[in-house]
DNA sequence: ACAATATAGTCTCATATGAAACTATATTAC
DNA sequence: GTAATATAGTTTCATATGAGACTATATTGT
């Protein structure tokens, strides 16, 4: 379809339009972060079946050992429900563990299973793999760039982000 | 609560963990995109009470003049569900007007009416302020650096997403 | 012309989500 | 010690989501 059929030839769209939004860094951001997360999100689920709330859980685990719900969920900014629930689903498919801490029975930590440990072996590579060919398009300098980029502007959208 | 209690001093977890995952440009940028979004919806929803779809729907509209609901989608990558949602929800708080094209009656033309103009006109500064004050911790190289790597970023995830 | 295919947009359905209520336990104030 | 408050984690509930079915219309091939 022509863009004359819209409406008729004096009233076509214009060609050229400033885009604003995409010079909008939260857009910008938004939008891409959402690209990835689709495209790696396949991997986990076809490749592993699991959820990226749960790879994050998993992940965590395997970095820090344990941890309770609690610390994951401050530390990966997920809600409460969205770690319990990743958690529990882990817990069924038999990659984690949790034992309640004796000494205040509310909480439990968490550490991953063998099974969870070969898990994460198995994804972890796919995942790099999947950044490296990601940022290969980037310079050096333009990943080190893009770090602290992303420290700053994590620190700042706290600082701004409740006002 | 201290380390100590989780199990015992000789198993207490380490206080130094390799944070493999902040190093992680997918999960750092996801994690950022989600904060960001987080913060701004906020402003979207609680001053003018509508959702980020909305708004990505009423900013095209303002930029392009006319689209059809399709465009939208191909442009902000939202699904075609979600723009018809959108696009409902504007139109029946008056903000967005559609108009079936008299050569392809499967498909409406929208153009926003003038108090979808009016509100654009009162949230885009506000978006733009937020932006403003999230950047001013980059220094304008960066700022420049950013706008690059993100569209190198955006072209890469197209090109590697589908494998 | 007519059958087969493609497209724009809506709707349905199954699942995902987060806010807030809730349970159980722990801590603080008196 | 006990009442008031705080915390860890789960569950409920109302809403948001996307895949895909579906309707209506348009295009293509013969």
């Amino acid at each position: 379809m022509k863009n004359e059929d819209i409406i008729g030839d004096d009233t076509a769209k214009p060609q050229i339009a400033p885009m604003q939004l995409n010079q909008f860094v939260p857009y910008r951001m938004v939008h891409l972060a959402s690209n990835i997360s689709v495209a790696l999100s396949k991997i986990y689920k076809q490749e592993f079946d699991i959820t990226i709330a749960e790879w994050r859980v998993l992940a965590q685990l395997a970095e820090q050992q344990t941890l309770y719900s609690k610390d994951i969920g401050e530390i990966t900014s997920m809600d409460k429900s969205k770690v319990s629930r990743a958690v529990k689903a882990l817990e069924g498919k038999g990659y984690l563990l949790r034992q309640t801490n004796k000494k205040d029975n509310r909480a439990a930590y968490l550490f991953l299973s063998t099974l969870g440990k070969v898990l994460y072996q198995k994804i972890a590579p796919k995942a790099l793999l999947w950044e490296r060919q990601l940022i290969k398009v980037l310079e050096s300098s333009e990943h080190k760039d893009l770090m602290k980029i992303l420290d700053k502007l994590d620190k700042q959208v706290l600082l701004i982000g409740a006002k």
